[in-house]
DNA sequence: ATTTAGTTTAGAACAATTATAAATTAGAAA
DNA sequence: TTTCTAATTTATAATTGTTCTAAACTAAAT
């Protein structure tokens, strides 16, 4: 336990949360990093066990990812399919997607650019706009 | 029986499916129509059940669905959350998705204009680009 | 130290999707 | 037609992702 955790902690506290030891593992996996990492949740348990060298509970991680999704801290991200998807990068942003391996990547904010978008309908409002840019190998061929 | 059921016989063996009264009827329900159809596989099937008066299974909804999606008769959509959502526009075009009411609209394509896409990664080429407005009600202000 | 409210946990419950295998049916061939 | 065969439908089981629950545990206030 080298790490400074001080930021964590805040970052819990800020969420309503206690600073417990398994939301202590879970910010080291997700926020002590340079670029950005994008996860489902079992991948993340899997990366979380890893590194700690015991078991979290499930629940445990779901719980503490909904409520740094909720509080701002993490993001979800639109895809066809029916895993739930997350990313540490918080900033405006869009997607790469292969959907042949399941990878995604970043696009940063300012390498897409809209010149025109509608108006949202009668009584409400736009919260957000989501790009996703779904990429495969060159070589192949078929529509998924 | 009265509707013309060639087109839809024609689009079935055209997906390599033979034309069984159940797919005619999932047919009926997805194709005759002239607004664009936005749908889960559980109320595609209550619709079906209830426009043919009879029960179908879930996996031959399942089944048809999948292989029209194949076939390019129906688009999935890219959503945030665990259920998948299909279309009968498979026109190039972007959604509204009002993420309190759950509801989908169509975004027709001139009314976004995108002027920059950043370059594929390398080796990849892009397939499709996805655009998801997502809106509320103006008069609420949670993020979600 | 004691207390209490918040947390973790394993497992149950639930929901969406896919797989399976027996019964049924479409369509080709006789 | 009737017969035959492979495709299809069906109910149900299996699988997967997510949420719920209630008992055991723990942080932190007293």
């Amino acid at each position: 336990m080298i790490s400074d955790l001080k930021p964590y902690v805040e970052r819990l506290r800020s969420s309503g949360l206690r600073p417990t030891k398994q939301r202590l593992s879970i910010c080291k996996v997700l926020f002590d990093r340079k670029a950005t990492f994008h996860f489902t949740i079992d991948q993340l348990k899997k990366k979380i066990e890893k590194s700690r060298k015991s078991k979290i509970s499930l629940a445990t991680v779901y719980n503490t990812v909904h409520a740094f999704k909720n509080n701002g801290y993490l993001k979800e991200i639109s895809l066809r399919g029916n895993k739930t998807f997350f990313d540490t990068n918080v900033t405006s942003h869009y997607h790469f997607y292969d959907y042949e391996t399941g990878e995604l990547m970043d696009i940063k904010n300012e390498e897409i650019i809209v010149n025109k978008l509608p108006l949202a309908p009668k009584g409400k409002k736009i919260k957000d706009v989501e790009i996703i840019v779904r990429v495969a190998n060159n070589n192949h061929n078929q529509k998924k």
